[in-house]
DNA sequence: AATGAATGAGACTTCATTCAT
DNA sequence: GATGAATGAAGTCTCATTCAT
């Protein structure tokens, strides 16, 4: 995906030089934002020349398309673990649970992101991978409730794809709201609060 | 009479000027981000040099902070016009119709500012104001929340506050989606998802 | 001296504000230097727009000017005044006096004195007042000498140029050695020293 | 290793790179002033970009700083060589020989000092070497005038420090004044002169 | 693989000066 | 006489990138 010369970085201390030369950008940007983000910074602070930096990612943009990749893996990793036969409730929930807790324990995630997020207007490089993590994840979430509809644990007459995606937008409310609000218990109380009115939603009266 | 204090560029003409600048920065930052922001692309935009930008305003920062400025107040203009004697539920719902309005007409105002919520992290005469517009819109919405349970419109033991804060979560969250997805049609629908939902919400889930 | 358009400050209100835009920058290059000095900074001082000060002084030089004119009128202005009718021993002693009280009394006058020094090498429109300073000066302390030696109070071979250009080196040391060392009591010894060094070169033995 | 920190540009041709920048710096301070110094010239005369330079001295006032060490490096060095056993009275006129070929060979070097003198009111990082500088001087005068003293060759009552003040303030004021008045016949009439009275001074009159 | 040197494009800002009103 | 607007030249500094070693 990103630009590598041949033999560059390919070997086993090469693919962990990368990795934790990614992981320096990601903290920097989380700290400064992409605006602020120096390669000679990047480079200083893992003790290497920042011309040595860029054998391993020959530009700035291909540093940036790591902390993205780097991004991704992060937000499948720090899911948290799935109960071996949880209700589909409480697997939306989970959902919830999942943002809130990211929010708490490492909030640089949701700040890398969004910073991400406000780039990727102007860059494909940066906005494909992350259309394509939320097409994954829509995915996942509709097939999560189209199995609640067969439980019968959901409304009949749910749409799976609009609900995902309703879902989704409120889980990144969740957290953009967090991201302006230092005060963790009122976004718990938010988390919460949604996670409820989901509840509600997707199990409630057969009315719409 | 003092130099660059206040009262500079305050004729008629000055503000006009002034007022034309911020709306030629505001324009840019839609396009470039706030990290593209040149001072000297706006003079040029503006047909003046760029020294005479700083004639007005006296730093790059403060040309910035007149954004801001000029964003708050749009926000303000752009609400719908609410009708005489709308019901409460009608006033929520006008909530999202406003986001789904400022999403199809001027997108650039929601890509704007989330540039400034991702730099308000980092600077303060950023994230004062907007702040400043969270706090009044979560009042203005718990007032019209716990009218709409006076008047018997709403459930009784809703927390007007806590909702609130859910509807800016979930009108935030509607905007950053619309963001990344371009297609207006799935905008629309989203929105009227969520609005519905948070209606069934607010109502115990009998009406509609 | 100046360049002055025709009409311009000559009334008696325009040299008064001539007066006092020259005092300001005066301050300021004691303050800041040759190197710090801004007309807009005089003009705010003065509480006038910058374009008015350059109605009075049409460029920076023309202002910088003024300020070589008037230190040369405060020079004159702020030596003691002579007692009616002093030894040619006492006049000489009031010579290192002058500087001395003006080391005390208003060291800014040093100050500037030497920032036009500096630049007087590369600016013939300064070097030529000061030189013609030190030539009026150089010719009043060689009379002295020469009365002097006529009175028999002097030796009588002394060389009264020679002298007098000594003399006027000693003094500015004095001065420029002040400069650097702010303990006005090591600069009082220092001029005690200086005068009662040259005292007896000028009294003394035969010998040369 | 770290970026701009110590150890850049220390090698043998990065030491041997800064010292001509510093050189060319000298020089356009002698030509032009403190003030009359830019980045870019003394970059161009190097013969390289001006970024490059910026990686030697990172900043102007570093670059100033490099010539204020030169200059007190060679004001060590220009001092005529000291004959095997000189006499105590020998050796005070030689403190005047210096001033005068310095005059002389390199009137830059007197030109240079006063434009620092003249910051150094402004600039501890310039004031506080050359009040090394100072001090280093008095102590050295100081120690020669005891031994003078001590060798019956000077009056015994003496007071070596202040008149080891008193010679620095003479030599400075020979410095001074030659500075404004290019004859070198006259100010080589001026050292000889000077030199001549602070003997007399120094032996009590007389011996010469 | 690693480095230090070098570069060029460009950014923001300062400031004396000019001009129309 | 006075002002605010406007300008252009210039200045320092930043930074990603290239290159020779």
């Amino acid at each position: 995906m990103t630009e590598r010369g041949p033999g560059m970085g390919d070997g086993a201390a090469g693919r962990e030089r990368r990795r934790a030369l990614v992981q320096i950008a990601y903290d920097h940007i989380a700290a400064r934002g992409l605006e602020g983000l120096r390669v000679r910074a990047v480079a200083a602070d893992a003790g290497i020349n920042h011309a040595t930096l860029l054998h391993y990612f020959p530009t700035k943009e291909a540093l940036i398309q790591g902390v993205v990749e780097y991004l991704l893996r992060e937000f499948q990793v720090s899911r948290v673990p799935r109960p071996a036969a949880p209700t589909p409730v409480e697997e939306v929930r989970l959902e919830f649970e999942d943002m809130r807790l990211r929010l708490r324990d490492s909030p640089e995630m949701v700040v890398v992101l969004t910073e991400l997020v406000a780039r990727a207007r102007r860059d494909p490089a940066v906005s494909r991978p992350l259309r394509l993590l939320d097409d994954t994840w829509r995915g996942y979430l509709a097939g999560l409730l189209r199995r609640g509809v067969a439980a019968g644990a959901f409304r009949a007459d749910l749409d799976p794809t609009a609900t995902a995606t309703a879902l989704m937008a409120q889980i990144k409310g969740l957290g953009l709201h967090a991201l302006g609000h230092a005060d963790p218990a009122e976004v718990d109380a938010l988390a919460a609060h949604l996670a409820a009115q989901v509840e509600r939603w997707l199990t409630g009266g057969a009315t719409l």
